[in-house]
Order: C-alpha cells, then sequence, then structure tokens
DNA sequence: TCTCATATCGATACACTGTATTGCTCATAT
DNA sequence: ATATGAGCAATACAGTGTATCGATATGAGA
C-alpha cells in the first residue's frame, strides 16, 4: 500500500476548553450583541461542532454566567486603595467602563447572583474595603445599595446609548427629541415639567452624571457609617 | 339547498386590537416569564394566526415595550402627595411590587428608555414633585440616581429571588448557602470577608433591606435639594 | 344593486435557535 | 490483541421571529 492509497491520518479535533469557549463567546457579543451569541456560532468559530459545547456547558445560560465572571476579572482592581469610599468608586467606574468595552454586560448585570470566582473576589474586595468600620449588616446594606445605584445607571446608560445609535441621531438631538414623537408629545402640554427639563436641562455627559449621582450616594453611605456626633 | 346542505357562514375574525394583544402577552409572561411569551403563542391566545398581530406591532421588541408600558399604569400613584420624598418613597415602592407581581419586569427595567404614555406619564409625575424645589439640573440627577437605584435593586432582588426558586432551598438556607457551592467556597478561606457577612450578617427580609437603601439615597437627594447653612 | 379596489388575513416558507439522542471512532487499560 | 470507555459529529426535533403571497371579505363608487 502506497502512500497515495493511504488516506491522511484523521485530524483530530482542535483541543477546547471553557477559556477559549467564552473567549470566542465574548468576541461574538461584542461584535454583534447578546443576540449574536449562538452555540453554534460560538463552535463555528472554534473549528467544532456545536454539541462538543455541552461537553463544558450544559446549558446556554451557564455560558452567559461564564461571560459575565469573565469580564468581571477586569473589573477586579489590581491593588486595593485603603480607603472604602475610593474603593467603591473605583468599582462603580471600572464596572461601567467594563459595560462601555461590552455592552451586552448591562443586559446581563444584576440579572443572576454573581457566583463566579471573580465575581466572589470582586465582592470580597468590596467588602474587605470596610473592614472594621461598621457592623456586617451596615456593610452589606452599603455594598448593596451602592452596587445598585451603579447597576441601574449603567443599564439606563447602554439603554440611552443604544437608542441613539439606533436612530443614527446625534447625542443632542436624541436628548432633545427621539425624533417627532417625544418632540409631539411635548408640545401636547400634557408634561410640562419633562418639557421643561427636556428643553431647559443642561446637556451633561453620561460620566459627569455617572459620577455626580455615585457621589451623593457614597455620602449618603459614609453618613450611615460614621453617624453625626449626637 | 337546504340549510344542511349549505355551510355556516365564515366565522369573522375576533376583533384585535394591542391593548388584547398586550393583555395576552402580560398573561403569558406572568405565568411563565418572559420567554414564554413567543409571538406563536399570544395570537393562539387570541385565537388568531401569528402574523396578524404584525398589524399592531412590527417587531416583538415592540410588544415588550407595550408590556412595560401597561405596567407602568399599575404604577402611576392615582393621586399625587405634596412631599417629594413621599412621592419618590411611594414611586420607588409601587414600581417593585409590579416588578413582584410581574417577575419579567426586572428583566426589562431600564433596558430600553421608557417613552409610551404611561412611561412618560410616570415620569411626569416625578418631576412634578420637584416643581421649585431646585434647578432643572438638579432634579434631574436626583430623579436619575433614585430610579438607577431602586432599579439595580429590583433587578437583584428578582434574581436572588428566582435563584431560591430554582433551587426549591428555603431562603434562609439559601442565603446561608446557595448548596454545596458557596460553602465549599467560603470553607476554602479565601474570602474572609464575605465569609464573615455571610455567617455573621442578619437575615433582612427583602422589602426593608430595599426601604433601607432607599432612605440612604433619598436622605443624600435630600442633602443636595436642601445644602446645609454654611 | 353590482363592481371594483383596498385592506386584512391565513397559509406557507425560510433561516435559525437550543438541545436530546445516537452511533462511531479513537485512546487507553488489560 | 482485545475490550472498554470517553469524546465527538451527525442527525433530528420542536420551536422561534418574520417575509412573502394568494385568497377573501369589506367598503366605496357607479
Amino acid at each position: 500500500m502506497t502512500v497515495w492509497d493511504r488516506p491522511e491520518p484523521p485530524t483530530r479535533p482542535v483541543p477546547l476548553d471553557r477559556e477559549r469557549i467564552v473567549a470566542a463567546a465574548i468576541a461574538l457579543a461584542d461584535e454583534g450583541g447578546l443576540e449574536a451569541v449562538s452555540v453554534r456560532k460560538v463552535a463555528a468559530r472554534l473549528d467544532a461542532g456545536p454539541m462538543r459545547l455541552y461537553r463544558y456547558i450544559s446549558t446556554k445560560e451557564e455560558l452567559f454566567d461564564l461571560m459575565v465572571d469573565e469580564v468581571q476579572a477586569e473589573i477586579l482592581p489590581e491593588e486595593q486603595p485603603g480607603d472604602w469610599r475610593e474603593a467603591l468608586r473605583i468599582l462603580a467606574h471600572r464596572t461601567r467602563q467594563a459595560a462601555l468595552r461590552h455592552e451586552w454586560l448591562a443586559d446581563l448585570l444584576g440579572g443572576r447572583p454573581t457566583l463566579g470566582p471573580n465575581g466572589l473576589a470582586v465582592t470580597e474586595a468590596t467588602l474587605a474595603a470596610f473592614d472594621g468600620l461598621a457592623d456586617v449588616d451596615t456593610v452589606m446594606r452599603a455594598v448593596e445599595t451602592v452596587s445598585a445605584y451603579f447597576i441601574g445607571a449603567i443599564r439606563r446608560e447602554i439603554a440611552n446609548l443604544r437608542a441613539e445609535h439606533a436612530t443614527g441621531l446625534s447625542k443632542h438631538d436624541w436628548q432633545r427629541a427621539h425624533g417627532p414623537h417625544v418632540t409631539r408629545i411635548l408640545a401636547t402640554g400634557r408634561f410640562p415639567a419633562l418639557a421643561k427639563a427636556v428643553y431647559d436641562g443642561t446637556d451633561v455627559d453620561a460620566e459627569t452624571s455617572f459620577a455626580t449621582g455615585l457621589d451623593w450616594v457614597l455620602d449618603a453611605v459614609a453618613a450611615k457609617l460614621t453617624p453625626p456626633p449626637a
């Protein structure tokens, strides 16, 4: 039997692990949003059959969980600042930046408990920042309040950003109008306070708006940590 | 040709409008979550062909928008309290209650700008509560901050609620463990602050936790509205 | 009252989804 | 050398959102 008669040896399938799978899924999501992530497309990126992924995840939701946890690694600050306030501020801003890099994160944020290793590490670092400053319950309330704020704020920011992007309007025109619809509604005079806000309000960029609200919330937390002298 | 030979006249299709469609979709979502809402199933509830719905909506996303706006009607308080603080507190709690009645709302909240009639009415009422109390920009910041908080908080609450529900564990066991996973992770000692929080923390019910954080944020807003005397 | 135009509907079709099942193939252990 | 087990691709299924299209019933105009 000559070489010509013998078939080439079958190519072994490219090795796979969760890391590669998650990376492919994130790449897909970064390009086309969460809805662009399908098991088939992720597998295709890895030169694998779709069903092969189910050795590593047992459901598509789990893939999303892995994606979120992967991004949490970007959020985890490299070194811990001493000040709790600075720690929380950095956490909030890093989360926001991650969401701007990966807009799909906004769809997932707060949608499920984050129990992955990186998610837990983020929580640990956050809680640790309060060490010795207050009782456990107060600390919990503080962390929950701040994170509720920035998750909500990030969601809104991304939502608005997408709406602008979809209509192709400039940010200014968008805020002022959202096309004819809002203009017409406001013109009816049925929403005077809203109209005033839209027309008389200053355009502040998203980051300062985010930072301002965050500072307010941090102020509130500070007040609860060190109650004013009676 | 006797009556017996003649077929009955063709039944006219049941009349349809957005209201009916949205009601059917909401019913479906209340029973089985957002993922139970499919164009075919909504149509089936109305004895209509799937394609018929596309005269009233042009995409499934629009159906979701309509659903959210419909629920906003439940949120709109019937009468406006004089106090801005009370107004915002009520808004937050009503939104939370709506989300508890319609868990799918948590998936949609903050996901897209709410430009429907009821959504705008809610915004109007909220802004109106601040009339004359501060400049437009401060008011905007206040409203955005508070709503960011409660959207984030509601999302987390529903997320936890679902996680409990899925495992069938009691709330207590859930918070303590989430099955073996968290227990094992905590046992490694790599997350001391987290472990302390989980084991030493008091179980507070979701509503008080929500209300507490809300009060903190409202305190912060109050401080910005009436700056302390210099 | 008859005819025509228009709006609306149901059926069909398409490309795609997540995942259960099945049987093959190859690497290892005996 | 053979048996065993794991890992994989292929196939299949039920379901999805929505484009297209031909039939049909309704209202307007003569």
